[in-house]
Formats: structure tokens, C-alpha cells, sequence
DNA sequence: GGAATTGCTGGATACGTTTGCGCTCCCCTT
DNA sequence: AAGGGGAGCGCAAACGTATCCAGCAATTCC
């Protein structure tokens, strides 16, 4: 039988009232008289019932995660592991707790209500590359604080923490032009997903900013794998490109083995450049030159987002982007274990 | 605003507690009332409250999942990704809902009573425990269900569910004395972790039965990662071990690496056997031969426990070992792609 | 035909907390 | 000296659900 307030307030010689005051940080309590509560409190080990607070306050302390399951990745990629540690630390620090969903297909439908709009969270996170529609809308539809982790390509009042793709890619082309390349192509994700629509954006302001022309044949679409790369690879081929940018490491992974069999040599006839820092980066031959998001960082970020828009839900709408950090090793022929930026500064879009 | 049992009533014409009896099965309503009152809940949605429910009722469908993030593989290995989603399975499966809390050393204070004591839970799952764990000591002192993946080293009276580490380690060792290896050595897990103590005592078994000295240079104890194994096995180098049983496929990896740098040949000069077969086993030079638990498995097989533990707490402490295979590769020169088991049966020893 | 039983429903209470409100003091102002 | 105001505290009303109990009709039993 746990204890209850009414407990502590028979014990301590005062009220229900002022030792939910007490609890709760609440003002108007003679500081004699907190330290007698709060002696009680400690000495019996209380602690008070969540459900109860949910009723009365309207507050729960925790936060939904929810990962679609689909995603097959979550079993050999690092990033859920690491992305959840994140959220996990966050919640730690913000007095959080972590609701973690992931969602199957075959019980989305059950759990989706009830597991979001029972009352018990005060937020929620939602982490997928696909725009999983039926979590989204019924987010949407409410009143529930949410974050999404890739920003959205449609809605645009919708908050949400994203890594910088343009920003990082056109850093990736102006390293390229800087160690003197001028014909350098590209090879997209696929164009209808916002992540490969976005890292080509950052091509294009890249070209612009250096006033490079943007030459169609050096443009190729992959689709994220080593096998899309190394056909797209194959494309480019004929435009003699002497520089590549790959919008995923697969893709780079895939481009490295069409140019070996095309007897090209990386670097010196032509750089590489990836995207992600996936652990295989650094064991291809030669190791990638990539652009590092970090993972982990996004969860904490997201909870501290999330929590700021629990706490003041009138603050407008949040849009982040957080920084990469490009990490340079043999494949782009610049200096090798040298970094450009080593911390990871956030910048904020909103108003 | 949400709607409440009592909108229901109003909209379908009868009582509140009429329609908590539909919603909880419970008898005695009418086959048309029910109909219509289900009509009507699931016209408007309607979601009952979990706080409320919580209060009146004492039960939550929460379940929580405690994973001590100290354990660093947590980053490079599968094998949390895989229980985690396990445990989510099941909770979905019997409609119950997933906190996951990663304690934090530094937070762990804070948030222990915080977390498991809050009335929210009405279980608990702990995985990975290190021996003497203070979440531990809190559980077995309080009337919440439990249930340690990982056996508990003294408490008997403890429900667990864990994977026969001493009847698998010692059967890789029989396998390595079978092939002719008589120098094995070993890569221990944490000692202090109980994991790593029972693969470590299931070599002990092994040595014994095969009449072979356990000799101290034999040994070496790692922390479950590939670094760990690496610099273990520069130890025992010296010893000249012509086989040796690693208690982590990472670990395994590790010692690989360490053996080749030190130009000696696996199979042909030492044989090696990992633990746990994570995807990456597959993919070493050569193949590991390694143990094969089905991680994803053991999480549905906690939650199921758990929840019948929760059901029935007066039905007896339950101890749970699920079998393994051994999954022989090339790095054990043995014959390849040959399984000695292929189904995974589940023995129980409980009363 | 009256009494006992059963099927179905509504009323009322309890769960443990937060919080608005009102009541005492006591100090400060004029 | 009287009044105002604020600090400190308790009372009581919610919050939304589960569940015991009472009521009532319909049925069954003697």
C-alpha cells in the first residue's frame, strides 16, 4: 500500500494541500514548514501517485517516441540504438519519462488512438523517414504536442528537427572546389523523398555559390543503395567528371566500385564525397570522405524542442536545423584525419 | 477536450457504468446495448482515460523495460535493438504499452523510486543487470511484479528469464575439443555482469568435462566490445592458445583482428568461436562460428511471462532458460554450414 | 399466486492529486 | 487606532473511471 499525500500530511502535522504545494514547488509555504514536509517525505520514501496527477493536473511527465517498425534498418543500423539513447538521455535530464512505440503494421491501427490519446503523454516524437500518414494525421487532428524528426515536405506549420541537408551538401561541393575540382557531379536520392530532394538542393546552391554552371550530364539519380550508386555511377561516366558527390555513403560506396572498374583512381582522377558516416565509411578502399550527422544529439535536442513546446504551446511553430560536421578522409584527396568543424552548433528557424 | 465516459452515456442514452461495464466486458448488458454503445464509442473515437483508470481500477497496461545505458555496446551491438523490439512485439501483442528507461548512472537516483514506484507500471522487465544493481534491491522490496532477464547470481525466489549461458558455453567447448583443439582460451564478459560470469563458468563446465586444466593465461576478461576482444586477445597471445571461445560476437571480432595483425591463421592455427551471432558474424574473414540466441524471441517471451505474472501473482516464481544453437561457420574449422540444432525449444524449471 | 431468483441498469462512492477560494494571522501604513 | 494587504495555510471541489450496491423488471420456483 503505498502511501498517499493525506499520509505525509498526517505525519508532517499539515494539510494535503500544502504538501502538494510542497511537492510541486509552489509558493506561500513558510520555509520552516517545506523542510518538515520535505523531511517526511524523504523519511517515508514518497512518491506521488502519476495517475492521480494526470487526472488533476492534466500533466504526466512522459513522452511518446514512436519508430515505425517497418523500417528494417532498426536491426543492422546503428541509428535507432543511438537515436533512442538520445531521446532517453533528454528525457532523463527534462524530468522526463520515454513512452517508446514501435509501430507494426499489423497493430498500428489498435494501438494508434490508444496509445496516443489516452491521456498519458504530453508529447510525442515521431521519428521516420517515411511520413508514416495515419500516425501523422491523427497527431495532426489533435491538440497533442508533437515533433517531427525530418522536417515535412507539405505541412509547413508542423514543428519539427531536422539535419541540415543543404547547408551540408553545398559545404561538401565549395571542399571540392576548394582542392580544385570544377566538373563535379552528383548523385541524388531519390527526388520524391525530402532528404534526397534536399541534399540536391544543396548541390545546386553549392554550384551557385562557387558559380559553377549546373551541366545536366553531371547529375544522375540513385536511389540510396550501392546498387543505385554504381548504375548511376555508370551514367556519369561519359561526362568525365572529376569530382562526385553522393548523397548517401551506399550510394559513394557503389560509385568507388563502378570507378575501380572503370579504371579510374580515387582521388586523383576523380573525389568522392558521401553522406552519413555509417561505420563502413571508414573501412572502404579508400576510406570516405563524408558528412557526420550526429545522431545522438538529435534525440536530446528533439526532447529539449519537444519540452520548450509543451511548456509554452502559443510559441509558434519550431523549425531546427542541426549542423554536420564534414569528415575528411582519403576519397576527396584533401588532407586525410583533419575536420573543418568539430562541434555542433544549432541554429534555429522559427519566430 | 476529450471525450469522457460520461459523453458516451449521454450520446447513447445509458449510464456511465453501463458503459465502463461494455468496455470492459463485463457481464450483464444486454447484446443490443452493448451494440449500440459500441456503435456509438467508436462513432466519436472515444478513448478512455489511462490516468483515471489507473486510479479507480489500480491497473495501467504499462509495462517498463530497464536497460542500464552504462553498458556501452548498447551503441555497436544488435542485440538491444533486437530485445527492444521484441518486448515492443509483445506489448503489442497483449495490448500493453512499452516505457523504456535506459538508467543513466547519474541520473539513476533521481528517477528510480520516480520511475518504478509512480503507479504507472504494472511490471517490470530489467535486462542486462549488473550484479548488486540497486533497481534490483528496489523491486524485491516492493509488491511489483518483476522479471529479470539474466538470471539474479543469490536470490532464488526471483523470476527470470535468461538464455542457458552455462550449457551453450560449455558445449562450444566441447565442439572446439571435438575438432582437436586442446589449448582453448577464453574472452570472459564482464565478471561482474552475470552474463558474462555464466558463459565464463559454462568454460569451466566445458574444461571439466573434457578433462582439461583451466589455466590462468588462458583467460581474459573483456567488456563485450570489439575493442574489449582486440586488446584481450594481445594478452593471450602469448600463451599460445590454438582455439578460443570470445562470450560476444564482438568480442570475437575483435580478437580476429588482433589475430591477424599478428599474422596467424584462423582456422588453421587457432580456432575461434563467438557468442550471440549478430549479423555481422556472418560477414568476418573467415565466417564465425558463434551461439545463436534468438534475442527478438527472448523479449516476447519476458513480456508474455510477465504479464501472466501480473495476472497470477500467487503462482509460483518462474525460471525460464531458452535453448541455443550452435551455428558452425569457418572460424572454427569444423564443417561448414552445419547446424547441430535448429529449432529454439523452451525449457522450464519452475513449480 | 406469492416468493425467490436472475438479468440488466443507474446511483453513489472511492481512487489520490491539484488548485481556486477563503480564512486567519501579523505587519505595515496613515 | 483602524484599516489594508499579503503570507501561510486548510477546505472542498473537481479530474474520469471502476465497482459495489440498490432497484426494478422479468422469469422461475414451490
Amino acid at each position: 500500500m503505498p502511501l498517499t499525500l493525506e499520509d505525509i500530511a498526517r505525519f508532517s502535522g499539515f494539510s494535503r494541500s500544502t504538501v502538494s504545494r510542497v511537492i510541486n514547488g509552489g509558493d506561500y509555504v513558510k520555509e520552516e514548514t517545506r523542510q518538515r514536509i520535505l523531511d517526511v517525505i524523504h523519511e517515508h520514501n514518497f512518491q506521488p501517485n502519476l495517475g492521480a496527477r494526470s487526472l488533476a493536473g492534466g500533466q504526466t511527465g512522459v513522452l511518446g517516441l514512436v519508430i515505425p517498425a517497418a523500417v528494417s534498418t532498426i536491426f543492422t543500423d546503428p541509428y535507432f540504438p543511438q537515436f533512442i539513447r538520445g531521446v532517453s538521455s533528454g528525457c532523463n535530464e527534462h524530468n522526463y519519462s520515454m513512452m517508446l512505440w514501435l509501430a507494426e503494421p499489423e497493430h498500428e491501427r489498435r494501438t494508434m488512438r490508444e496509445i496516443l490519446h489516452n491521456g498519458l503523454l504530453d508529447g510525442v516524437i515521431v521519428s521516420s523517414m517515411i511520413i508514416s500518414d495515419p500516425i501523422f494525421e491523427s497527431l495532426h487532428g489533435s491538440k497533442m504536442p508533437f515533433i517531427l524528426i525530418g522536417r515535412h515536405p507539405t505541412y509547413e506549420d508542423v514543428n519539427y528537427l531536422d539535419v541540415d541537408n543543404i547547408q551540408s551538401a553545398s559545404q561538401a561541393i565549395r571542399h571540392l572546389v576548394s582542392l580544385g575540382r570544377r566538373r563535379i557531379a552528383t548523385i541524388t536520392g531519390p527526388l520524391n523523398m525530402i532528404g534526397g530532394y534536399d541534399r540536391y538542393q544543396g548541390y545546386l546552391k553549392g554550384l551557385e555559390e562557387q558559380d559553377l554552371p549546373l551541366l545536366p550530364e553531371l547529375v544522375a539519380e540513385g536511389d540510396f543503395t550501392e546498387t543505385g550508386g554504381y548504375h548511376a555511377m555508370l551514367q556519369l561516366l561519359d561526362a568525365h567528371p572529376d569530382a562526385i558527390f553522393a548523397a548517401s555513403d551506399m550510394m559513394a560506396i557503389g560509385a568507388l566500385r563502378a570507378l575501380r572498374e572503370a579504371n579510374l583512381r580515387v582521388p586523383e582522377d576523380v573525389a568522392v564525397i558521401g553522406y552519413d558516416d555509417v561505420p563502413l565509411a571508414n573501412m572502404t578502399e579508400p576510406p570516405l570522405t563524408t558528412i557526420r550527422q550526429s545522431i545522438q544529439n538529435m534525440g536530446t535536442i528533439a526532447v529539449k524542442t519537444l519540452v520548450e513546446i509543451i511548456r509554452n504551446p502559443n510559441g509558434g511553430r519550431q523549425h531546427i536545423l542541426v549542423d554536420t560536421e564534414l569528415v575528411i578522409r582519403e576519397s576527396c584527396g584533401g588532407r586525410s584525419r583533419a575536420n573543418l568543424q568539430n562541434s555542433l552548433p544549432i541554429k534555429t528557424t522559427g519566430f
